[in-house]
DNA sequence: ACGAATATGTTATACTATAACCATTGGTGT
DNA sequence: ACACCAATGGTTATAGTATAACATATTCGT
């Protein structure tokens, strides 16, 4: 099990940040970028859980460390930064960003959003993938990027919904 | 040919914007909901082009028709019906609203979305739908929409792009 | 050390969306 | 016809999201 499909199970979060860390560290070093401490920050932060954060959640986290007061052109600055290397992705549906938990090989924007607890859950599947791209290519379109965000209820808050009814 | 395919192909466009106010006055009769004057004047607006458009677009329209001078409360309400009703889509990737050709039958929001002129595209794609439906369905998820919003070149702005190369 | 390029700080502002409250309209039951 | 209630639209103010423009600081190659 790998961390991309965690966000709906219990698991131990801090080896999701580490890991995403880890490999935003090693890749930006290849990529001949500068994940400067800004940025680590901002990353770090967006880490802290699996539910999408906004920009201005994020400037008030950023806030509370206590170690810096950025204003809102600072830290779009940094997502900017972070999404150019794939290592966040924006949420269109809901003005939020949220880690990327396989930036080293590029994919498209998949996730599975829940309704009820706000966690996201990024998907994998070539089966999706493979057919919007036979479909915009029926269409005679040349695809750039894709972004897919399906909403409805993650395995628990689905349970427990049942239950109350 | 149906209208929604129409988006990146001349066509008649006419056709597009008749078609759809008269597809929307039948449906909302069939519901007992009210397309009321203002309700039908931004659908039809929004119908004057394949391109989604803004809200505060949609504003600037509605003072230019010099019929009248709103506010962003009641443009916002006027969409959030026509949101409700599936008649239109709102495109998150671009805080914009676009037709539905298809308000008839409930289906997903699937667009293609030219980076070059900004014309979108509705796809419909059994394939599409059920992988995604697979794919959440295999993790657990209940889906209540999803948003699939695919950005490249549509095939005019693909032509003209290797043209100029 | 120097200059160019990159990154961050700062101020102001544009763009998108909603809250709260009031007036009007349209249908419902009597 | 009348009173009533729900739905619609008008108005003002404000919340939330994002960027422009310009100043300062840091980094890197030479």
């Amino acid at each position: 099990m790998d961390n991309a499909s965690l966000a709906f199970r219990r698991h131990n979060h801090k080896h999701c940040v580490n890991d995403a860390l880890h490999s935003a560290v090693t890749l930006c070093e290849e990529r001949g970028v500068r994940l400067t401490p800004l940025r680590k920050q901002v990353l770090e932060l967006i880490w802290q859980s699996h539910k999408p954060l906004g920009a201005y959640a994020l400037i008030d986290l950023l806030a509370a460390e206590a170690t810096r007061q950025v204003a809102p052109p600072t830290v779009y600055r940094a997502l900017d930064f972070l999404l150019e290397q794939k290592l966040i992705h924006r949420i269109g549906a809901l003005n939020a960003f949220i880690g990327c938990p396989h930036p080293d090989h590029s994919h498209a924007s998949h996730f599975l959003l829940c309704d009820e607890c706000g966690r996201a859950e990024e998907i994998h599947s070539k089966a999706v993938s493979d057919s919007i791209q036979k479909a915009a290519g029926a269409a005679g379109f040349a695809v750039t990027s894709q972004s897919l965000e399906v909403f409805g209820l993650c395995p628990d808050c689905h349970k427990r919904s049942s239950a109350d009814a």
